[in-house]
DNA sequence: AACCATAGACAACCAGGTTGTCCATGTCCA
DNA sequence: TGGACATGGACAACCTGGTTGTCTATGGTT
């Protein structure tokens, strides 16, 4: 029974870190190491439309010099492509490979599978009470938004 | 309705990422500039009796090196005193100084103040049924234990 | 043609971590 | 008592994921 609320505050990130880690560490078996939830969210607007670095940076509240440096790791491990827009001699356009698509499902399939063996834990309805709860309370724009700030610091 | 283990996931962010800002937010406000979890975690480590940076990188998983540069900016601020100890020339004993007692006993009213306003927007017992879920999933443990290395990445 | 806005590269810096090395001190044991 | 080992802390180099500032090349507007 937890009156405080700092403990509150600490249930969260453990939820929170108890899936990414799991997350993480299956990913890694799969072959797909040191992925992290900053590399997904990157992914996911690219794949999205933000096909190039500014536009990356714009969508996901950061810097456009901190969202090149993303790219260039997940260049580097081959999950995005960077050419030369023929339209437009300033940018480069990103775009994600299929390897990297492969990685973007692999992992959407492991986060449903971890919610899924909650589910079994605590029961569906409690799993979606709880869901709704929090979205009430956190609004339903926390889930999509500029988490990557924050998602880039709470990993491990 | 969130069918999705990723929005779990990022519901559950939300909602520390939500507790957090705004107790920073208002712990600023009340003169405490630029305190982060990390902080109040050492400090909470100290107080129990982490008294060098040793013993408090051991508590909070962290190496002593981390430990130490932590100390540093605490020490700085005047939140924690750093003095030799008589007993053991290696050693310099840490402890909380009145101001640092005063923040943690700040944030402390501030996050029990923030699960307050939850309780009244969702209902008391909603609230408490959630942590008791949550509890159940990721053990009591994950409120105490080595939440540092997660915390320090979980801010903004 | 002149001017301004934009994309991206590069460099310096910050926080909060890591590892490795080193020295001074303390402890234990033959 | 002396030597071996363990411990505490300092220092340095590095990593990641951010930041700001500056620069160049290109594009768009008037």
């Amino acid at each position: 029974m937890s009156r405080s609320g700092a403990d509150l505050a600490l249930l969260l990130l453990g939820g929170y870190r108890t899936l990414v880690e799991a997350a993480q560490v299956e990913l890694a078996e799969r072959g797909y190491d040191d992925f992290r939830p900053v590399h997904d969210f990157a992914m996911r607007a690219i794949a999205a439309g933000a096909d190039s670095a500014s536009e990356l940076g714009r969508r996901t509240s950061v810097s456009k010099q901190a969202a090149a440096k993303t790219i260039a790791v997940l260049v580097e491990r081959g999950y995005v492509a960077r050419e030369p827009d023929p339209g437009d001699a300033r940018r480069k356009r990103l775009q994600v490979t299929p390897l990297g698509f492969d990685v973007l499902r692999q992992g959407e399939t492991i986060f449903d599978e971890l919610r899924a063996s909650w589910a079994r834990r605590i029961g569906s309805a409690e799993l979606a009470a709880l869901e709704s709860r929090l979205r009430e309370l956190v609004g339903d724009d926390a889930v999509r938004a500029d988490a990557p700030g924050w998602v880039a610091q709470a990993e491990g």
